[in-house]
DNA sequence: TATTGTTATACTCTATAACTATA
DNA sequence: TATAGTTATAGAGTATAACAATA
């Protein structure tokens, strides 16, 4: 291994833990969570889907999810309904506070995607892209440890 | 804001998610955690650094890692020293015992980094280290809120 | 028997601030 | 007064496993 700022776990680490950490401060002023939002945002995508869905693309963890979607339950923005076909499993879908919040939230994350590329010309930005989402695939290979 | 999937601080947070998980897990068996192995890198490249800039180059919050290298100076890994000239601070040095638990743990690193840029030529890789890099700075532009 | 989600518990990390000892 | 580090406390998040209901 050589010098740590040529490592990529720590490059990824250390972007990625600014961004995060940034964006949270940020957020909560807005009466939200990092958290909150990624919830938000997977709902964005696909409303209705189930806690096991929503934990996959958030990377939250289920048990964390569970208390999560409970505050989000009780501060109206979102509710959870039985899956019609399957009795043991919940969808969560957004109510009309939770896509105002969202709505509140965009223009943030907008910034924040904006700010991080800010000098990136849009091809390079389409291959940093590819390039997050190629590396998250080639992690497959440690499934067998 | 276009798709998720396309949304980079999405890409970040995965892919790093998924790197530090796995890493962690596998050098629990060799005896040390993710944060051990932070400090520990730190110190392979500068040894003998401050807390304060140690609590920078990993990363972790400086009152946590008051209590982490607290643990690993009691496992012997590590030595705290007064900082010779200024009374106050404190630097972190390995011990034998540090330099041969990360020699075990590099070749981890090592195999981790490999199988996250496999199938990236060097110049690839090259770019997204530089477009890392370029984002984190890019942060600073977010300090002033 | 396996799966979906909830609950419970212990643990880790963070956030914040108070505290000490220096500078 | 400001800085370096420690300590204390509360709050998030994770890990694990037990559990209920359903498939």
């Amino acid at each position: 291994m050589g010098p740590l700022d040529s490592y990529l776990p720590y490059l990824l680490n250390r972007a990625g833990a600014r961004l995060a950490t940034a964006f949270d401060a940020e957020v909560r002023r807005l009466g939200a969570t990092l958290q909150i939002w990624r919830v938000l945002a997977a709902l964005r995508e696909h409303d209705g889907r189930r806690m096991g869905d929503l934990a996959a693309t958030t990377a939250i963890e289920v048990s964390t999810l569970t208390r999560l979607v409970d505050g989000m339950e009780k501060r109206g923005l979102v509710r959870r309904r039985p899956e019609p076909g399957d009795a043991r499993a919940v969808t969560v879908a957004t109510t009309a506070a939770g896509r105002r919040l969202t709505a509140r939230l965009l223009p943030v994350a907008d910034r924040y995607e904006r700010v991080a590329l800010d000098g990136f010309d849009p091809a390079e930005a389409d291959r940093l892209r590819a390039a997050l989402r190629r590396l998250y695939a080639n992690m497959d290979a440690l499934k067998a440890g």
